[in-house]
DNA sequence: AGTAATGTGAAATTGAATATCAAAAGCAGA
DNA sequence: TCTGCTTTTGATATTCAATTTCACATTACT
C-alpha cells in the first residue's frame, strides 16, 4: 500500500512543473555534494528564482529579479551561481548575436536550437533530428569528434515582417 | 587578335590567386568610389596584407602583421578598414566561441559554415546544401524570413583526439 | 565554541569593441 | 602648384559585459 502511493506520487511529481523544480533542486544538491560545495542561503534563493523564470535570462535580468526580493545579494554571486547551474547541468549558457550571455533551463536530455527575430528579439526553439544527423556526418567525414554545436537562424518573425 | 588575347588573360587572371587579388582590389576601389571614400596609402597597405592572409584573422592579428612592415599604422585604422572590407563585400565578420571577431575572405557568392577544433583552434570550412534547405523549411514553418544563420560545430579534430 | 575552508559582495580589472578629436592627408577647383 | 574644405588617421579614451580580487562572513566539522 505505502509503496504504491509513493510510486504514484513520484510519477505525478515528475509530470508537473513543481516536479521539475524539485527534480532540479535535487540535481543541484547532488552536484553540490559531489563537488564539496557548501549549502548557502544565497544559492537556494537564486535557484528558486531561476527556476521560476520561463525565458532566456541574462545575468543582469536574474540579478535584478533576485535583488527585488533580496537586496543584499550581489551581482557576482548571481553570476557565479548561474555558472554553477550550468556546470550542474540544469542550465545552459547561450550566446546570441547581441553579445549578452543568457541562461536557459535544461530539461533532462533535451536539446534544441534557436530561431531569433532581429526585429522584436523573440526566440523560438526548434529541434531537427535530420540536421543533427547531417552534422554528425560532416564531422565524421573530417575526423572530428563533436562536443557541441551552435545553430541559430536570424531573421524576422511573421509579425515583424508585416510591421516592418 | 587583341580581343582574344585580352579574353585569355582575363580568364587566366580569375583562375589564379593573383587574379583573385586583382579582382578584390578592383571591387574595393569600386566600393570606395561609390561611397565617395578617399584613396589612402593605409587602406592600400591593409588591403594588400589582408589579401595575403589565408586564415581567419582577428583585428589584432592583422594589426600585428601590418605593424611589422608599417609601424606607423594604428590599430583603429586596421579596425575601421576591416569593417570597410566587410561592407564592400570582400570580407566577412565571423564570431566564434572565443569572443573575438575574425575576418575571412569572401569569394563571390560562396557560403560556408565552420567546424572548430577546441583543442588546436583549427577551423575547417564546410557547406551542406541539405542543411541549408532544412533551415529554410524550419523558418517557413514558423513564418520567419531568414536573413542569416550561424552553424558552428565544436569539437576535437582527428589529431587532437589522439594527442588529448 | 574553535578552526579551517569556502562563499559572499563591493569594487577593481580585464579585454574587446567602439568613439573621440586634433593633426595629417586627399582632392577639387583657382 | 596653392587653397580651402573634407575625410582619414592614430593615439587615446570610453564603454560594457565578463571575470577576478580580497577583506569579511558563513559553513562544516570536531
Ligand atoms: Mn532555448
Ligand atoms: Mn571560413
Ligand atoms: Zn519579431
Ligand atoms: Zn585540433
Amino acid at each position: 500500500m505505502t509503496t504504491i502511493i509513493a510510486v504514484d506520487t513520484l510519477i505525478f511529481m515528475f509530470n508537473t512543473e513543481d516536479g521539475m523544480i524539485l527534480e532540479k533542486k535535487k540535481a543541484f544538491n547532488e552536484f553540490a555534494q559531489s563537488k564539496g560545495l557548501r549549502s548557502t542561503r544565497q544559492r537556494d534563493i537564486i535557484l528558486d528564482i531561476f527556476l521560476s523564470t520561463h525565458q532566456h535570462v541574462s545575468v543582469e535580468d536574474l540579478y535584478l529579479k533576485v535583488k527585488a526580493s533580496h537586496p543584499g545579494i550581489g551581482y557576482a554571486t548571481v553570476y557565479r551561481t548561474l555558472k554553477l547551474f550550468s556546470e550542474a547541468g540544469l542550465a545552459r549558457e547561450i550566446l546570441l548575436h547581441d553579445g549578452q550571455t543568457r541562461y536557459e533551463h535544461v530539461l533532462a536530455g533535451e536539446h534544441h536550437d534557436h530561431l531569433v527575430c532581429t526585429g522584436c528579439n523573440a526566440i523560438i526553439e526548434f529541434e531537427d533530428e535530420t540536421i543533427e544527423k547531417l552534422q554528425d556526418e560532416i564531422a565524421a567525414r573530417h575526423g572530428f569528434l563533436i562536443r557541441r554545436h551552435k545553430l541559430e537562424l536570424y531573421g524576422l518573425c511573421a509579425r515583424c515582417r508585416n510591421i516592418g
